[in-house]
DNA sequence: CGGCGCATGTAACTTGTTACATGATTCC
DNA sequence: GGAATCATGTAACAAGTTACATGCGCCG
């Protein structure tokens, strides 16, 4: 669980948060790179908290339902600029899609277009998001936070779904006249 | 190993093949969008063929090494084409290269950019394969094997090979200007 | 008072990697 | 003779998902 570690790190390092809490910006903000599971962030919260890396922080405000607050602590925060340090080892992509384009010779094309045009509407969506943080960032932009790292992120983000809609439209193209032969 | 199964397929519905070489195949051919291990290949083998999906011939030739090629079966082929045509279900896409970006504010501006050096030229050295892949298929194209899909594939590859190094170019100007602050 | 979203958690399972063992053949 | 590549395989481990259980608070 080396690299949810760290997700969870940088998360806590830019303010207090839940299990939940941290899931959902995965979800959001990190979905076109990376993904966790519940079944990683909570075993992996008590790990990190076994470690002295965060804190768990008990806000009972009022009669609050059951919460748990995590804060990362000053050797959290030094294991998180090490690993920063670090170089890259990991780059998972497995894009099952190809893996069909590419024997897609064996079934009739609709089937393939259908595939596509699904790829193309869920990365349609993606890049409006995109579009959309970038320019929320850009309204609040405070160079002395992390916020021009990450406009660097959304861009890559940007380019590369820009890349995926480029080619699904040639390719639905592809198949359009595959079909008709 | 719903997947694995499927690239073994895939790869088999092609030609004969021995583990080892599948696993070539997928490190060269498919690099930019799938990998697998042995530890995943030969054990897959071993489950296909026990469900006859696939078959061993052995090809005696003399006193060769030992070494056990696999050919699709017709049941093999077809639980293929129906694969074929459920939709994707899949699309694992982790890059610690992002996460490292996005938290970079923490770290001083030199370390963030030897990972994008590395990133650059890894994907350089990509990009010009794909290019030597297209060039090679297209000298000998034959619309009725899968060539065109093939295309169509390092297609995407190129794409989003070319987004990538985009972004490298851009993203290395930015932590220059900012090393230089 | 019903449903949704917030919130935590785990057990069972599937998936995937790594490290290791083994040994033949090919090429220099 | 030694290195590289071909070739097969597994055990231990690491990583990741899914399905489930639980229950509060808020809104209509």
């Amino acid at each position: 669980m080396r690299q949810t570690e760290f997700v969870i790190l940088g998360l806590l390092s830019e303010s207090t948060l839940t299990g939940y809490q941290i899931k959902k910006i995965i979800d959001v903000r990190f979905r076109f790179f990376w993904s966790e599971s519940y079944g990683q962030i909570f075993p992996t919260l008590k790990m990190l908290s076994a470690n002295h890396l965060i804190e768990e922080i008990v806000v009972q405000e009022k009669q609050k339902r059951s919460q748990k607050t995590y804060q990362i602590t000053e050797s959290g925060l030094t294991a998180l600029r090490e690993w920063l340090c670090v170089p890259v080892e990991r780059e998972t992509i497995r894009l099952e899609i190809l893996l069909k384009m590419y024997f897609s010779h064996l079934v009739y094309a609709g089937s393939m277009l259908e595939h596509i045009i699904k790829f193309q509407k869920a990365h349609e969506q993606d890049l409006q998001m995109m579009n959309l943080f970038q320019r929320e960032l850009e309204t609040v932009l405070d160079e002395d936070e992390n916020h021009p790292q990450v406009l660097r992120v959304i861009d890559f983000g940007q380019k590369v779904n820009q890349a995926y809609l480029d080619w699904s439209r040639e390719t639905i193209l592809f198949l359009e006249r595959k079909g008709k032969k």
